[in-house]
RNA sequence: GCCGUGUUGGUCAACCGGUUAAGACGCCUCCCUUUCACGGAGGAAUAACGGGUUCGAUUCCCGUACAUGGUACCA
């Protein structure tokens, strides 16, 4: 008997991928990893009414991105192929039919203002969502209530129907959920879903029990809210393919917005991502931006999706993929969902940038400071460059305006805070710096710092009143790393060009 | 309405019958730093409510409240 791990991820290609659903892909992977098993991706594409072009490739990148791909093998082929449902329809159909033959389901041929009229019929105060169960079941067009030579002919006829699932009266359905434990429903409580659509395509009902079994998973993992139709899937597996087959459940908790869910739909309202990359819905043209392109890290988005439900005991926060792997345990993931919070999610961002050596996202950096139209100049001086500021970036964006001065002139001068306590003296310092900067042998930023200290004492002068005016010269405001290393990297004949520019405005009046 | 699931500071959370109820984010104070950060030291802030069970409940059970999900020929 196959006993081995393998897990599956199922996205509907009907818009972005947002945060609950990277998380169900990363647990779904720390698992199949852990495990040394198979992480087989699905593509869960039958609700043509709803399907987004280009939505299926988007979520590939989004993998990729995150570094959670499924193996080429499981894409393209592999051996439980094909893995977009609707290249999978005739087998569907197979298994309804059986479905029928025995006894477990029927054909409904009620059309869709007929299941309205029910609808509206049967409301009632205290039932103001009639479902299409056990009770209704026997007063609608259906193959348990026609004859069987009505059927027949309705058949024969082309008439559209939908095939629904039967479920029993009176029994209590329930199963081992690996995070919440034991779960039981009554089945009276839940309607006779569809199980096949009138244009032939499965709903999600069928097909995940179907694609379960084909696809031999072991171990299935998915958000909370398919908590409430769980019954239908485990009465499937009982007429099918039988209990003892049927994979381990993990309803993982849902991710929550600020105030209440987090909804894919008015991701702008919440001021943060919703989205792990930027989302343009070709139908709407509406861009919704993403982790990435807010400048997170793919290393800090995983790392901050793992932990929203999960840790493993102990106080460690930052996990790499590769401990994750390791220290990821199904029976430490939270039964309540969380809420979003984005001030943490910086945090883990921000630990990131410090942890990461700049090797590792400078490429990004480059792309950003490049679009703003900066010269980043040689990669050995960029690389300094971003060593000497990663510590201030939370961002990646935020290397911006965090280096912008290393590699062109201060666009303004922050003139307010100088001239206040602007005197000749002053002036008198930095036209002597500059004489002496001038003739400076050994460029480097504590012998740059001696010197200046020295000319102040010779002149009387404090050198913390020197120092805000000095920094304001070479960056522009007061922020960034020690001026005497902004003076060092950006060289001799630089520093002495931003002194005299400044002098001249800070002389003016 | 009905059904399911859940409920430790503002947020993420540890402790799964006996603790001064960890830690992190955020907030506040101080130190370091003649900028901004980083770093360091402190501080304020928590077991929804009511019943049980028990020598003892944040922890187990039952109600109530609240939150959340489902209640579609959507996933």
């Amino acid at each position: 008997m196959d006993k081995k791990v393998r897990v599956r991820f199922a996205p509907s290609p009907t818009g972005g991928l947002h945060l609950g659903g990277v998380r169900t892909v990363l647990y779904n992977y720390l698992f199949a990893k852990q495990h040394k098993g198979d992480f087989i991706v699905r593509i869960e594409d039958t609700d043509q009414t709803r399907f987004v072009e280009g939505a299926e490739q988007y979520i590939f990148d989004c993998l990729k991105w995150c570094g959670l791909q499924p193996d080429e093998s499981t894409i393209n082929g592999g051996d439980f192929g094909p893995y977009r449902q609707s290249e999978r329809k005739p087998l569907y159909h197979q298994y309804a039919e059986q479905l029928i033959n025995d006894g477990f389901a029927y054909y409904a041929f009620d059309t869709p203002e007929e299941l309205e009229k029910m609808r509206a019929d049967f409301k009632t105060p205290e039932n103001p969502s009639p479902q299409y169960d056990g009770s209704v079941r026997m007063k609608m067009k259906n193959s348990i209530t026609l004859s069987p030579d009505e059927v027949k002919k309705l058949l024969a006829d082309d008439t559209r129907y939908v095939i629904r699932i039967k479920m029993p009266a009176n029994e209590t359905i329930s199963f081992t959920d690996m995070i919440h434990g034991e779960v039981s429903f009554e089945s009276n409580v839940v309607d006779d879903k569809v199980l096949l659509k009138a244009d032939g395509m499965p709903t999600y009902h069928l097909a995940v029990v179907v694609d379960d079994y084909l696809m031999k998973i072991s171990h299935a993992f998915r958000g909370e809210e398919w908590l409430s139709s769980a019954p239908v899937h485990i009465l499937l597996w009982k007429y099918l393919f039988g209990l003892d087959n049927m994979p381990q459940w993990a309803h993982l908790p849902l991710i929550m917005g600020p105030n209440g869910k987090l909804s894919k739909r008015d991701g702008a309202k919440y001021g943060f991502p919703v989205f792990a990359m930027n989302w343009k819905d070709p139908k709407t043209n509406e861009l919704t931006e993403g982790f990435k392109e807010k400048g997170f890290l793919p290393e800090a988005f995983i790392n901050l999706l793992a932990v929203l439900g999960w840790n493993d005991g102990t106080e460690q926060e930052i996990f790499s993929l590769e401990e994750m792997i390791e220290k990821f345990s199904i029976d430490k993931v939270h039964k309540a969902g969380a809420k979003f919070d984005f001030e943490k999610a910086k945090w883990f961002n921000h630990e990131w940038i410090k942890k990461l050596p700049v090797t590792h996202y400078k490429q990004t950096v480059k792309e950003i400071l490049e679009s703003k139209e900066l010269d980043i100049g040689s990669d050995e001086y960029f690389e300094k460059v971003l060593t000497q500021v990663k510590e201030r970036c939370t961002l990646l964006t935020d290397f911006y305006e965090q280096s912008s001065f290393f590699f062109t002139k201060p666009a303004s001068l922050d003139i307010d805070s100088v001239k206040p306590k602007w005197n000749d003296a002053k002036n008198l310092f930095f036209t002597e710096l500059i004489r002496n900067y001038q003739l400076f042998i050994g460029w480097n930023a504590a012998s740059l710092e001696n010197n200046f200290k020295e000319i102040a004492a010779a002149n009387q002068l404090k050198p913390g009143e020197l120092m805000a005016p000095f920094r304001i010269m070479l960056v522009g405001g007061k922020f960034g790393p020690g001026v005497f290393h902004i003076a060092e990297l950006i060289g001799k004949q630089e520093t002495i060009e931003r002194i005299e520019k400044a002098l001249v405005a800070f002389s003016a009046n």
